[in-house]
RNA sequence: GGCCCGGUGGUCAAGCGGCUAAGACACCGCCCUUUCACGGCGGUAACACGAGUUCGAUUCUCGUCCGGGUCACCA
């Protein structure tokens, strides 16, 4: 990362809306996660407040070199730019989790003096013991059983005072009701004795994640909380801890999935695309973003095509989707073709070239023409090689190819065709696309036949195949005048066999 | 299993008590046309199921079924 880069974050808005987006650097950027970054920069910047970028690096299991190096060169490439982050210090900071752990201690034993938390020395073994135990009895699995909850002062001073290992425990109501109002899903109410003692902070004295995030969302002034719906059954936990705290609580957006297939999430694990995939493949950052933006959200009207700044414009977080939404290349494919559409001719041909190489490139007479063609027949750039194969060498084919109803063609016609063309192809004047259009064109009209009746055979002798880039004529301009008569040659070779 | 969430065409989705239930992708057909495309026009296709509330339910309530999430000193 550009370290040398740091520039200092401008003030807030006063009373503006604070969104964060906080990954994991695990060197990957799924387009999950690329949704949910795309919906917590359009919140903030929908009511011109502030876009936090927080590392959340504390999973040292996990670690990967280069991997917030993804982060920021995902974003970037997309143009989800940040106001606070690792490289741009405000006075919030640090914006790395691993570089705040000294934080949360502090925090966590206030809770325990003012008797909202409390210290827990039960080890690994009792713990286990309990669950075994809960098993046995037929009980529901899982909850701690509250063992230290109402320890005795002198109990816990006592232990203390012998370095026992401790966690500390967050104590929940054991009665009554939680509840918390999400902009998506609405109310939601729980049972506290459904909640357990969740730990806050570990035995090695750092914070869990659940504590560090609340913590670090109040401290960073984090207004709402854009997160997936696999939250949505731990909210209550956080709500309890602000509470506790006495902090102004958040709006909680929870998002749902975005799915591979009905049963599973998009998941790196199981090889789906991440952004850089699609980028490799011919996508356009602007069409991925357009896409995601549509997957899990729909907007008031009936566009669907989006800019950043009218995907600001536009945005509104109550319209997020409650259900899953299964990811769908083609629908994906569709919006890049948009994008590729609007290009200008010019942009397109520079993409079209950089995909295409400078050896095939060469022998290309008319790159700008062979790019024009190509352009409305482009999906994803990654698709071009397959479609001007034919510019390297004409693939093998049959003469069956030659059959085409409407054109009015056969093998055998198509040899007369290709007959009456050589000359007139031989002895046009200028080799452009108008002149050999109007050459053949002229050809048809005398002999009193349909244009395709002589260029479709054309086409196939120069490609060999049915799809192509342009029509026979522009074919030859493609090829160039030898390349083009060899071809026709070779084609009428070929049928007379 | 407990708790939480969800369920409109193949997919994304609009809808928020009364509609012939939008639109987009995909698919099919027609037109245009020097192939294939682009484009234009048209078509097939959906409210998971059962009760209840109501003059009237896709919309509200309950139940069933199905799917997902969550129950760690992981994040």
């Amino acid at each position: 990362m550009d370290q040398h880069l740091v520039i200092t974050a401008p003030d807030r808005p006063v009373g503006g809306t604070v969104t964060r987006f906080a990954p994991s650097p695990t060197g990957y950027m799924h387009v999950g996660n690329l949704r949910t970054a795309l919906y917590t920069y359009l919140t903030a910047r929908h009511d011109g407040g502030t876009f936090i970028l927080r590392i959340e690096d504390t999973d040292q299991g996990r670690k990967v070199e280069g991997a917030v190096d993804v982060i920021y060169k995902t974003l970037r490439e997309t143009g989800l730019t940040w106001d606070e982050g690792p490289d741009r210090p405000g006075k919030f900071g640090p914006y790395v989790q691993s570089e705040r752990m000294g934080i949360f201690k502090g925090y966590a034993e206030q809770l325990v003096r003012e008797g909202k938390a409390y210290y827990c020395f039960c080890t690994e073994e009792r713990l286990e013991q309990m669950r075994a135990d809960q098993i046995a009895a037929g009980q529901a699995v899982g909850s701690y059983d509250r063992h230290c909850r109402d320890l005795s002062e002198a109990e816990i001073a006592e232990n203390l005072k012998n370095g026992v290992p401790y966690v500390i425990r967050q104590k929940m109501p054991l009665t009554g009701k939680t509840s918390f109002d999400d902009l998506i899903y609405g109310h939601i109410e729980v049972d506290n004795s459904e909640l357990e003692d969740q730990v806050l902070l570990k035995s090695d004295g750092m914070p869990t994640y659940n504590f560090a995030n609340v913590v670090d969302d109040h401290l960073m002034g984090i207004t709402h909380v854009l997160r997936g719906n696999e939250y949505l059954s731990s909210t209550p936990k956080y709500n309890l801890l602000y509470e506790a705290f006495g902090w102004d609580k958040p709006t909680y957006i929870h998002c749902p999935p975005v799915m591979k297939d009905a049963h599973q999430k998009l998941s790196k694990r199981n090889g789906d695309a991440s952004f850089e995939d699609l980028v490799a493949k011919g996508y356009l950052s602007e069409a991925v973003l357009n896409y995601l933006l549509l997957l899990g959200w729909s907007p008031e009207g009936e566009k669907e095509i989006f800019s950043l700044d009218e995907m600001i414009e536009n945005w509104d977080p109550a319209r997020i989707s409650k259900s899953p939404a299964i990811f769908d290349p083609l629908k994906l494919r569709h919006i890049n073709f948009e994008y590729i559409k609007a290009l200008s001719p010019e942009a397109f041909t520079e993409k079209a070239k950089a995909v295409i190489g400078d050896a095939l490139l060469s022998k290309i007479e008319n790159v700008e023409l062979l790019c024009k063609n190509l352009q409305p027949r482009t999906e994803v750039l990654g698709e071009i090689p397959a479609q001007i194969g034919f510019i390297e060498a004409v693939p093998d084919y049959d003469n069956e190819l030659y059959v085409n109803k409407k054109m009015k063609t056969d093998p055998v016609s198509a040899l007369e065709s290709l007959g009456t063309l050589l000359p007139v192809l031989e002895s046009v004047p200028d080799w452009t696309p108008d002149a050999i259009f109007a050459a053949c064109a002229a050809k048809a009209a005398e002999l009193e036949v349909k244009n395709g009746k002589l260029l479709y055979p054309l086409g196939i002798a120069l490609a060999g195949t049915r799809s192509t880039p342009g029509g026979g004529t522009d074919l030859a301009i493609i090829l160039g005048k030898a390349e083009t008569l060899a071809r026709v040659k070779a084609a009428i070779e070929k049928l007379s066999a």
